[in-house]
RNA sequence: GGCCCCUUCGUCUAGUCAGGCCUAGGACACCAGGUUUUCAUCCUGGCGACAGGGGUUCGAAUCCCCUAGGGGUCACCA
């Protein structure tokens, strides 16, 4: 299957909650590199948190990766040749390999029970010390260990860390050194015979022949412990990369206290993918430092894990809005109509049926707006007004103030709906630039000046302050339900108004 | 607090590894103009940073040291 010498690269989440923002740049960046190398990119779930481990997020996880476009070439769902790809599919394997590790002195069984270990890390931090294991258990004899067992005590394996240091080289990062002496002696094996994180990482990465890890830098202070676990293996370590941090507008780790940190919040805030996939690039790497827009297209032509910069970076929800934007006007009106369809029908403006009934008119109607929302959901806010009752538009107390400055906006209206139905019924252009020219001419006919015209239109026909040009708007509306609209606000602005 | 990591405009970053091309470039945001029937888009211009201090060097954002600041991590979670 993979060819030798070939990159494998994996991303690891644990099922306990929806794909986090971060989570997803971490794969990006890992499928990117094995894009690029054209190794392999494989999908490990680690769910060996019983309590907190969903099946659901894992379908979630699953989904939102494919949803950004990123796929994998081994996995759960998928398999492989180093499966099963779920770590509680795994446990035999582990444990033997605790066992082995127990047998040759690698690791001991502690009967320290949770109550003293507490005991134990409240004094420590009484006294300013490091919490730490005390080794207490370390000193047991064969005998005394098994003595406990038969007593029914249930022991936890703990990895004996040597003496010594620990260095290795992070591609992002350099030589990184620790003495082992911080390095605590870390439970491999639970009371309850389920393996731990730092130990099942280390196994799986190996038996999948992982060649590159790259994840977050909150796990910086777990390589050295899975380094010296490969070390007691007799196996070489993975090359590692820890990527900075993306930090909330606080400066610290990004947490829903400062914003949406799940991907799915984005994706259903109607975030184009591709932005979504852009701007996460952005955060801890840059193409060029020139060119902001990118695809993955060249972030896989040139995504270099030693070109990720090491300070933890600030999520910018502003920059990010620009961004989503900048995809909204470059995609296809037909595409974007598409895809703002679900937001559509969400808002209540129509059912699917009655889009799709009429998908050409929505295609125009998403292109006359295209270039004023950024967000799939901002869309609805801005054409709802075509869907609305002819009668009694709600009008935005902005447009209907512009529309009330000219005095003579009753009469005005009344005039342009008399002209426009006679150029209805002499069949000529109802929509579009030709109108717009005409109408243009008509209101210099009259001696009236463009905004006396148009913003009592505007008001009439939207409802808005602001918006698409006119004339794609009454193509859109037709005659019917413009003249209806006209009627109905020269009727109102001939009132004054009510508060 | 210990350990580890980090530090270029408010923010994302280029430049740092191979010192001079940097009077530090781009982008978002902001400000000021322009285009436009409105809003938006678009165009032009402006504001704005090498954390501080010592070295090394003819020359340092780039190399070395110190200080300060920030972050991460210290679970029978991952």
């Amino acid at each position: 299957m993979s060819a030798p010498n070939k990159p494998r690269l994996r991303f690891a989440p644990s099922p306990t909650g929806q794909l986090h923002i971060g989570g997803a740049r971490t794969a990006l960046f890992n499928w990117a590199f094995a894009r690029r190398t054209g190794g392999a990119f494989v999908l490990r779930v680690e769910d060996t948190d019983p309590t907190r481990s969903k099946k659901e997020y894992e379908h979630a996880i699953l989904d939102g990766l494919t949803r950004m476009g990123i796929d994998w070439d081994e996995g759960p769902d998928v398999g492989g040749e180093y499966g099963p790809y779920r770590q509680t599919e795994r446990f035999d394997g582990y444990l033997g390999v605790a066992a082995a590790l127990f047998q040759a002195g690698y690791a001991y069984r502690c009967f320290c029970p949770s109550e003293r270990l507490e005991a134990l890390r409240e004094a420590q931090m009484a006294a300013k010390e490091n919490p730490r294991y005390d080794g207490c258990c370390k000193a047991l004899t064969k005998e005394e260990a098994q003595a406990k067992i038969s007593a029914g005590e249930e022991p936890v394996l703990r990895f004996d860390v040597p003496e010594g240091e620990t260095r290795f080289t992070d591609l992002i990062r350099g030589e990184v050194t620790f003495q082992n002496a911080e390095v605590d002696d870390w439970i491999m094996v639970r009371a309850d015979a389920t393996p731990t994180y730092n130990f099942v990482v280390v196994c799986d990465d190996s038996d999948m022949q992982i060649t590159h890890v790259l994840r977050g830098e909150e796990h910086l202070t777990n390589t050295p412990k899975q380094v010296l676990l490969f070390e007691a293996l007799g196996l070489d370590a993975p090359i590692y990369g820890h990527l900075p941090l993306m930090l909330g507008t606080d400066g610290k780790k990004l947490s829903k206290r400062t914003g949406d940190t799940a991907l799915i919040d984005y994706l259903d805030k109607g975030y184009p993918p591709e932005a979504i996939l852009n701007f996460l690039c952005l955060q801890g790497w840059a193409l060029d430092g020139e060119h902001d827009l990118f695809g993955v297209d060249e972030l896989i032509a040139n995504f270099e894990p030693t070109d990720v910069s090491k300070g933890g970076s600030i999520f910018d929800p502003e920059k990010f809005l620009w961004m989503a934007g900048e995809y909204v006007r470059r995609d296809t009106p037909e595409r974007l109509a598409e895809r703002c369809t679900p937001f559509l029908v969400a808002a209540g403006l129509a059912t699917l049926e009655q889009l799709d009934a009429r998908k050409d008119w929505l295609v125009r109607a998403v292109a006359a707006h295209q270039e004023r929302f950024r967000l799939y959901s901002e869309l609805p806010d801005w054409i709802g007004y075509l869907f609305a009752d002819d009668a009694g538009l709600v009008w935005d107390p902005k447009a209907e103030k512009g529309a009330r400055k000219h005095a003579a906006a009753p009469e005005t209206l009344a005039a342009f709906a008399t002209w426009l139905a006679a150029r209805g019924a002499a069949g000529e252009a109802l929509e579009g630039a030709d109108l717009a020219e005409a109408t243009k001419a008509w209101v210099a006919e009259r001696g009236l000046k463009i905004p006396g015209l148009f913003q009592p239109l505007r008001c009439a026909l939207t409802g808005a302050p602001g918006g698409a040009d006119l004339f794609e708007i009454i193509g859109l509306l037709g005659l019917d339900a413009t003249l209806a609209r006209i009627a109905d606000a020269a009727a109102r602005l001939g009132v004054p108004a009510a508060s």
